[in-house]
RNA sequence: CGCGGGGUGGAGCAGCCUGGUAGCUCGUCGGGCUCAUAACCCGAAGGUCGUGUGGUUCAAAUCCCGCCCCCGCAA
């Protein structure tokens, strides 16, 4: 059961591991884009591709989904980012259990979001872990953990597909222990716990007022998507792609342009500069500072952020 | 029929409303200056203005129509 992008990386490891995938369970196609064509999540994609049943129920809540899961008698059930939550006659199903790969190391980071706040936040490390799946949520007892370094210049793309891999090795290891009972499920500390709430909108417009390093990482966790953004001074939105953050002294009134060449744009804020290096105009393509100042659509002394 | 922006030399843009000599900031090429340079100076090349044996007009990048493509929002 999976979603998005990231779940592809452990279905892909499962099949070419020559797993017995029964079926795949994934969201139901959803309006998308211009012209609200519909379109099917990349899970589904790929089940297609490999000949392998796919189920979209709109919800796990009613006796329906029980149908299909006596049809297809599954001894475990792997979830990854599957979006929804399964009720305890899912859980209490396989004979293996419900194993969940999530992307962080738990405790922490519990939630919808967990590498874009764990960027956001700075952290320097990051994982994956596998569970069994109980009630709460991403609360299962842990069992496997694969721990991945965040440098200073990831960004969410590149976390995401490092997560991705990693979370591809940590099932194949969990499947296996599972098979073999060998696993030793650890009890999370609650305590310890933090919550990654999924990103919204509004928290994605850049505060230049924050410290620069602050800022960069609020950029690189959104980047390449949903991406943080500001406005330029014609009230026209400007979504950052990359930036870089550079430490100073006095920067002068946060949100002005203080530099603005082929090198970056150099925007005022706190403790520092953030530099933006690649940036996407609304209703153009993202392109580079250089272009961005080229056709004049930023220069120096410009007031970012409305 | 969800809302909107755009397609102009290699790049990013202006020009379109108020039709009539192709513009700006770069890049490229050549030359100069300099110990030197991504800096500066001089010069050059390069565009059927997305597309239609479309419409209007004396005249269309500009106004009208069809088609193709790109992008943002919203979900």
């Amino acid at each position: 059961m999976g979603t998005p992008d990231f779940a592809l990386f452990s279905l892909d490891a499962l099949v070419k591991s020559g797993e017995d995938v029964v079926g795949v369970v994934t969201q139901p196609d959803k309006p998308k884009g211009r012209g609200l064509t519909l379109t099917p999540p990349p899970v589904k994609a790929y089940a297609i591709e490999h000949g392998i049943e796919v189920y979209q129920p709109t919800t796990l809540k009613d006796g329906a989904f029980l149908e299909t899961l006596q049809a297809l008698d599954p001894e475990m059930i792997v979830v990854v980012a599957y979006g929804k939550i399964l009720p305890k006659y899912v859980l209490d199903y396989p004979k293996y259990g419900c194993i969940n790969i999530h992307g962080s190391l738990l405790p922490k980071y519990r939630g919808a979001a967990p590498m874009q706040r764990a960027i956001m936040d700075g952290e320097k490390v990051s994982g994956v872990t596998s569970m069994y799946m109980a009630e709460g949520l991403d609360t299962g007892d842990m069992l496997i953990k694969e721990e991945v370094e965040i440098s200073e210049d990831d960004n969410f793309e590149t976390v995401h597909d490092k997560l991705g891999e990693a979370g591809a090795r940590v099932i194949l290891l969990t499947v296996e222990a599972a098979k073999s009972g060998t696993l030793k499920p650890e009890k999370q500390d609650d305590s310890l716990s933090t919550y990654a709430a999924k990103i919204e909108k509004a928290e994605c417009l850049v505060d230049f007022s924050m410290d620069a390093h602050t800022i960069h990482n609020h950029i690189r966790g959104l980047s390449p998507f949903p991406l943080a953004f500001t406005y330029l001074p014609n009230g026209k939105m400007l979504k950052i792609v990359r930036a870089h953050f550079e430490s100073a002294k006095d920067t002068g009134e946060y949100g002005k342009v203080i530099r603005a060449d082929k090198n970056g744009i150099a925007v005022a804020a706190k403790d520092g500069l953030v530099v933006i290096e690649v940036a996407t105009p609304e209703g153009k393509k993202a392109q580079s500072a250089g272009d961005l100042v080229n056709g004049r659509q930023i220069s120096v002394g410009d007031l970012l952020g409305k």
